[in-house]
DNA sequence: GATGAATGAGAGTTCATTCAT
DNA sequence: TATGAATGAACTCTCATTCAT
């Protein structure tokens, strides 16, 4: 039984995080079915008894992760907190996302504009529109409730953050020197208050 | 005559420029030479009396971005001064960077990772490291000298800064709504004093 | 129990209509195995449980067809009718035939060239020289006795009588506008008498 | 340049020629792009210099057959001869068509039903169309101007000779015992007159 | 009888590259 | 410089078949 979903059970998804890891460190188009088929030990038509195909595969690989994540977000935004909370716990989610799901980021970082032109992977593009308008609505919801400065430009900070927060995937080490809870408490530290030292000058604004 | 080198005049650089522009927007690998050879408005065959390679296209866009902007990076730092003026110039650069090599960029930034294990394209791992010596070197130097709050880990505050510096090519646009140095301005603006409002909490640091 | 021949009773039987209609309307190279077993409601390789290849099912369908079509062609022959009455009983023998084996007859006449060529298909060069000879000795003997036209040439003529004979179970809908009786009373009023009208002008041959 | 015309010059009409034989003898679907590569002495990959796919040479093949079959039909029907002179020169040009195109005859009468359900093939149903057409209208005609039975079934009949029609190209070799045009000579004189001796019985319709 | 995982060969196609003209 | 024909390797995917469970 060809399965698009996520990677639960048994044979489906030793194969499908093999995929992950190699889609993320060569890149989806230069990642052949072959090399799949080796790295799980079987032929690459053997494959073909699991996934319909090689872009079923990444299917399956970027809709779980955003699936996950996008609730995880939505769940955020309704609980209706202070937006400064809200936005630590958006970054927060996003960078502990990386525990289960760091292929898929990267993939989704690397190869998602090129993917997103395929039609089986519209819902790339609702994805980027749902992730912009959790990040803009709290960054103009802060700016609103004057926890953010107010010189701000909501869809350049989205853009700024994002950036971070899906390339720090790229790098991550499970097991290395910092956590992912490290990470995201050292970003949201820079991010709010800046790296320089002293009296803030904008005050004011 | 094969030119692996940059291309200022003629042909060749109206190639490469078509080439970087493929490259960025559908990526190393699934640009084919084909599709650049079509730009061009000549048979893919002909691509071989301008350039060695398919890979020698992509080394002497990559090279002509990272020689202008390695060659800036090392103006700035000789200049030797205050730290926090490094680092803005060296932020100022690297954006302004967009508006010669913004193809190059993304590219650096898609694909570099991949491109850097071909044997020709070892000069990126090198580009990489002088990258990271330079931002690390301005961020150790500004906690010295008091200017960068104690508690920044230099590294970790260079991955954060290299994520958004090169991932804006991805978005800009010339002529667009604002301009790099507006894009450079605002991005220093949130990086040195963060986006929250009020007087800074840990000016003690 | 793999079985090479006719299956009447059940699953085999089922079976085997269900790849013949396959084989018949998409072509036998281009019907899978998989869509036979699709069709069955099992497993492609549940199907060898049945049958010992998809040669063996082509086998089986063609079979039953030729021993049951080429049985009734002897009976036909050996009756010592007049020329014309056995030409007569060969042709709707043959159109009626299409009744119980509309689809092996499609086959044979789609596929049968190509399948003559394996070795497991070598009978189907025999029986189409058990049909020349029946339809060409008909011919002959016609001729001989007076009934058919002198100027004949018997294997052309075969070749024609055989083009349309078998064809028409590509379009022969059963239950439709005309039973395979009619047809066949169709085809013979124009094979003996053609279909132009008047006095014949070639009377004398 | 990729052409999807018919074989005229060169090394195009060469491998096209070379394919329609292929086709004919052991089926499209059963006949490889590697045997048709095989057989002009090239590889693979090459033909696709000349063809943009398998299905691009079928219907060059197909093209070039039916454009001219159906340009000498319009041209015989507008002709406005008697209805037994168009029906003689309907089948003797169908037949004729042979010396040209007989290996796109073979494919059209064997894979042609195959074929159509492909979106690049739609155009056979078209043709199949307006083959019907001629040969209905015909018989219409010569039906009420009295040159043809009045209990003739104008599309059975078609159907009867359109099977002789096509299938001869199956078993035709040029420079055989007979042409092109004794053929359809011996075939129009059973089919007008039939293959019976003596006077017509049903001279009175 | 049926499943489901796997095989292994081969399908159509793509593509960077070469080279005689 | 450019063309156009060809190469050769690799690619994604298909499919008849096998077999342990």
């Amino acid at each position: 039984m060809r399965n698009g979903r996520a990677a639960e059970g048994g044979r489906q998804g030793e194969v499908l995080a093999l995929a992950a890891g190699l889609f993320a460190s060569n890149g989806y188009s230069a990642t052949t079915v072959r090399d799949i088929a080796d790295a799980a030990g079987i032929l690459s038509g053997s494959l073909y008894h699991h996934f319909a195909s090689k872009e079923a595969m990444a299917n399956a690989i970027l809709t779980a992760f955003l699936d996950e994540i996008l609730g995880r977000y939505d769940e955020i935004v309704a609980a209706d907190m202070p937006a400064r909370e809200t936005f630590e716990a958006l970054a927060t989610a996003s960078l502990l996302a990386m525990e289960r799901h760091q292929a898929a980021i990267v993939i989704y970082q690397n190869d998602g504009r090129h993917l997103a032109l395929l039609e089986n992977f519209a819902y790339l593009r609702d994805a980027g529109e749902r992730f912009e308008q959790a990040w803009v609505g709290v960054l103009q919801r802060g700016i609103e409730e004057g926890e953010f400065r107010r010189s701000l430009d909501p869809r350049l900070t989205y853009r700024f953050i994002r950036a971070t927060l899906w390339t720090v995937a790229r790098w991550y080490r499970p097991g290395g020197p910092q956590s992912a809870q490290e990470i995201a408490d050292q970003y949201l530290s820079i991010l709010l208050d800046g790296i320089a030292r002293g009296k803030k000058k904008k005050t004011k604004e």
